[in-house]
DNA sequence: AAATGTGAAGACATTCACAGCA
DNA sequence: TGCTGTGAATGTCTTCACATTT
């Protein structure tokens, strides 16, 4: 018995509690009233609204209604009421300051980004290891040295940080980065984090996504070469979008 | 009643039914593999495995599982057997051509990616659709105009492509790719991309990622700035980890 | 003795289908 | 009438806990 060792404990006081499969997609309908709005559409409803974001209206509709009830029965939604709910709910009517750490290929590319600035976040400074590096100016900011980072973050009151280094430095550079106070890391770098309870570490591996779709190519490849040749209504009708 | 309108056909033939959360999963426990191997392991226990992919044990024995059985009781795993066994299931025996359309700021930083290539993909060609940009020389591949794509895909058999154009030529990219026979698209452009049945979709959004730390980050704001400080066992112990 | 492989339970997520409201 | 918001049903994923095997 002893019924389950840890009471998991779900929510503190006031939790709105939203699921974090909610959570990941709060993103791309923002994205999409935006283009919405932008196109001149002052409401939208659930089917019209879940089109532009590919996914369906059932989902679209429970996932909007853990943030409240900001739509009218028979209409719709309002386009601009639920750009600042979203906005709300993501956090994102502040504007983050972000440090990124590694400016090699990958890390050139994330500075000069124009999809951060667009969406919320601020990078207060480009730190790398290697002394060559140092003084190098990126996309209008001059590249620190990594032993500068506790400085910035406590005076830029920095939050999250981005990891952008090779593997074997990734470690080390998200240990700097809690130490200096930061609670949130985008590691790019193709390797598991350790990190203390109450950071929250985010993965974007590139090769991991080309490998899962290998995956999928290759059994979509046997299927092809066995028996079924599968006439139109192909199975692959499965969504892979949602992350 | 209706029972359901759709089927759900769920496979066809001697689908061993890998569930997609684990395919997910299958990149990070090869990867820890090559890493124990470099590091002399021979063998390893599913704890071990686990703890080096950032997983708990239950969820890898059960995920390895769907692949067979290539454990010894009372032993653990033969690491290399395990690279074979994980490399095969996701396709990584024969090594991907795939062609990349977009060389920007991001197109050019994944070109020069070293991670393509040691994974098992080869980068065929790069295309950009802009003609000033045709001809120019990146990681060792001229850049092509995009009007040779068919050319390019049916000859040397591409069935991957990845999209790092902007969000407002990414639509028309996709159409092109898979009107050239591609099957299988990773889209670094952040919009919603419409594809037809059969052809696998991808996305990478890295603003969306920031988004998601925005919306945890402001949860720690608010609970650190409410009344409950929340001792020591706080309860942000959960794991983020999983993509 | 040690560690895998797996039914069963539980948690979480999606979809259905319709009551309720504008 | 049209569309939202949501209980209920279904489906998927994770975790537990232990029988089984070396």
């Amino acid at each position: 018995m002893s019924s389950g060792n840890r009471p998991r404990i779900r929510a503190a006081g006031r939790t709105r509690g939203v699921p974090e499969a909610t959570v990941a997609r709060l993103p791309v309908y923002l994205r999409a009233l935006h283009a919405l709005a932008d196109a001149g559409h002052d409401t939208v409803s659930s089917e019209e609204l879940a089109v532009a974001a590919g996914v369906n209206s059932a989902k679209l509709r429970k996932d909007l209604s853990h943030l409240g009830s900001y739509g009218t029965r028979g209409v719709g939604y309002e386009v601009a009421l639920l750009v600042d709910q979203i906005s709300r709910a993501l956090g994102l009517t502040q504007r983050w300051a972000v440090v990124l750490v590694g400016v090699g290929n990958l890390g050139h590319a994330l500075a000069g980004y124009a999809g951060f600035a667009s969406r919320g976040f601020r990078i207060a400074a480009l730190f790398d290891a290697d002394a060559e590096r140092v003084g190098e100016r990126i996309a209008g900011q001059d590249v620190r040295h990594i032993d500068d980072l506790d400085r910035v973050v406590a005076e830029e009151q920095v939050s999250i940080g981005v990891i952008a280094t090779p593997a074997d430095a990734a470690q080390e550079v998200a240990d700097r980065l809690v130490e200096a106070g930061v609670t949130s890391i985008l590691n790019f770098a193709p390797c598991v984090l350790q990190v203390p309870d109450g950071v929250d570490v985010r993965k974007v591996d590139l090769a991991l996504e080309l490998q899962i779709l290998s995956f999928h190519e290759q059994r979509k490849a046997d299927s092809a070469g066995t028996v079924t040749p599968l006439p139109a209504s192909h199975v692959d009708a499965r969504e892979v979008v949602g992350q």
